[in-house]
DNA sequence: CTGAAAGCGCTAACAT
DNA sequence: ATGTTAGCGCTTTCAG
């Protein structure tokens, strides 16, 4: 019988072993029992599972991934500056927490953690970062954020290590599960929209080229608007970069065109929060003299006034999936198989009218 | 010497072992490189680093922990149903955020991970999730967010188990780091503000008594009143839960007053909003015919209409704290000491105005 | 000042 | 169907 813990000290943890003396058997059969091995007869099974009830059992997350393959640690990989910033400014984007709640909660139905990393991965940096968390952690799995699935060293490295990854917002093959909404059929969606309630002349501001969402979003613009028959018409392109400043910069330039939109839409919610304000101080009303459609729909959109109709991206279910896919690669196998693609959805608000 | 991962499976990770064989040391005396231990030459520890860099060498969590005392882990503790609800509403409150910028980048100085953990706080489940938690994971450290610092059971547990806490938002005495603003300061400060500008009728909308500083600002306020000479008005508190109908409620009831206050203080941002909502859809514009303060200071406040003059809690810089003296406390002794207060904001916009 | 030995709590092979 | 034996990679005694 284990003595008790002597003296002062921390309370002794509750281990295996214990669990094995309660029920009367060996250690083994108790590992067994938890990772739900298979050769346990039932009565056994119950007998631990008592005994594991008793006592208040729960496996050391760190010696389990001593002895075992598997470590229980699901790895969420965001760039620091971009993050850093980000929470910094308070700027509302609350993509860290839909990350959570979809990955975390996923993660705890099977009794994983996620764990969410910083990483600089612009520098040189990011080969010795990524590494030393690696090394630290030895996660079962990492989520990548967008960009960074599209980034070689990254997923190179990932793939060298064997450690599966899920590319969220990468829609490429190769390896790592590919998990994305559909960026072109959601701009061709807003496309529609505002085509419906009788726009012809509509604008588009683009996101950093860095992201290949972005190239899709304008793609599905532009096919939306071809097969509405309407002609090509490169000066209703601006190109922004997702920041307030660009989305700004950009509607300046749509709405000082000779023949200017009557309405718009932004690659991301700061750009369009940019074209509202930038549209009021130019006179314009929106949504009377401009119609305005967002994409990503963090919460501040639901705020402004008008608050914005907005393409939402969906967040939280991706990184669920993401995460499920991952634990399920880590245990038993699974391939790096077809594109996961969520739906998305567009939710209307009083950013959009009919052209006056 | 190690050989090399033989045919496929995961490459081996570099461990103590090849840096010791690469320096030719001992183990031990790597081991004494890594945590600064005494009695190691320079030479020697100089030959330890270069074998370090060049191997790349970055030590394994889960064997630290299963070695020695430590595991270099923090973790963050969330209620579950209050922060889910929060992150699947959207409504802009960056919490979890805040709490990751100021405690996982001092977690990172040190070497240390934070763990965010959601536990469901309110049910009986608590010692279980929480029991679990701590079995799993053996944090150096529990972060408690508000109101867990008051919750007995909570303490209780981390108490009897040695583990160090802090207490966010939690002022008693008593075990674990106590961290907060001063929040009876702060609306005194902001009731300050308003009969600075001329404000004599000043309503107050209450937190949940739930949350100790709920009180304090209360407090603050009545103090503030007092001092200004002004007579006790009870009808002049209302009581909210923080939440956005509370809040609304309370405004409703504050604005049906036969002196109706020409100003008011709530003491969370939802319920500033709602003060807002109401106020508009009662016909009294903002702040002409009402000012309004708000407790908080999220994202969102700053994108109404007009933007809320707001007291700023700095979530962050108590995260840091928390995570920094935790950290210390698991490795040399560090006795809960004093109270650890920072300083609050606040934060002058649209939403305050001399009373017409 | 440095090294050798023991063991943390678990799982993966191998018995039985 | 169950038990036994080795480690996993580190830190902590304890010897030199």
């Amino acid at each position: 019988m284990p003595n008790e813990d002597s003296a002062a000290r921390r309370p002794r943890a509750v281990t295996i072993k214990h669990v094995a003396a309660e029920a009367g058997v060996s250690l083994q059969t108790v590992s067994r029992v938890i990772n739900g091995g298979p050769n346990v007869r039932d009565t056994i099974k119950e007998r631990v599972r008592a005994a594991i009830e008793k006592l208040g059992y729960v496996p050391s997350l760190a010696a389990r991934r001593m002895g075992g393959t598997r470590s229980y640690v699901l790895l969420a990989l965001n760039d620091r500056d971009r993050t850093i910033e980000g929470w910094r400014s308070g700027d509302g984007t609350d993509w860290v927490d839909q990350m959570m709640l979809g990955g975390m909660l996923e993660c705890a139905r099977h009794g994983y953690r996620m764990i969410v990393e910083l990483v600089d991965t612009h520098s040189a940096h990011v080969e010795r970062e990524l590494g030393a968390a690696l090394a630290a952690l030895h996660p079962d799995g990492v989520i990548l954020t967008p960009p960074h699935g599209d980034n070689p060293i990254i997923t190179g490295m990932l793939t060298g290590r064997h450690i599966p990854f899920a590319r969220i917002g990468s829609t490429g093959t190769g390896p790592g599960f590919a998990i994305s909404m559909d960026d072109k059929r959601a701009a061709a969606a807003a496309t529609e929209h505002l085509l419906a309630i009788g726009h012809r002349r509509i604008g588009f501001i683009t996101g950093s080229d860095e992201y290949a969402l972005s190239g899709a979003r304008l793609e599905g613009y532009r096919e939306a608007m071809h097969s509405a028959g309407l002609p090509e018409a490169p000066d209703l392109v601006a190109r922004g970069d997702f920041t307030f400043a660009s989305g700004a910069e950009a509607t300046r330039s749509l709405l000082s065109l000779a023949e200017r939109p009557t309405a718009v839409i932004a690659s991301s919610d700061q750009m369009s929060l940019a074209a509202l304000e930038v549209a009021r101080s130019l006179g314009f009303e929106v949504p009377r003299d401009l119609s305005i459609i967002s994409f990503d729909d963090t919460p501040i959109v639901k705020f402004s006034v008008p608050p914005l109709t907005a393409i939402r991206q969906p967040i939280a279910p991706m990184a669920a999936c993401a995460a499920g896919l991952l634990i399920q690669a880590a245990n038993g196998e699974l391939a790096y198989d077809t594109p996961n693609v969520l739906p998305f959805e567009l939710i209307v608000r009083g950013s959009t009218a009919a052209p006056s």
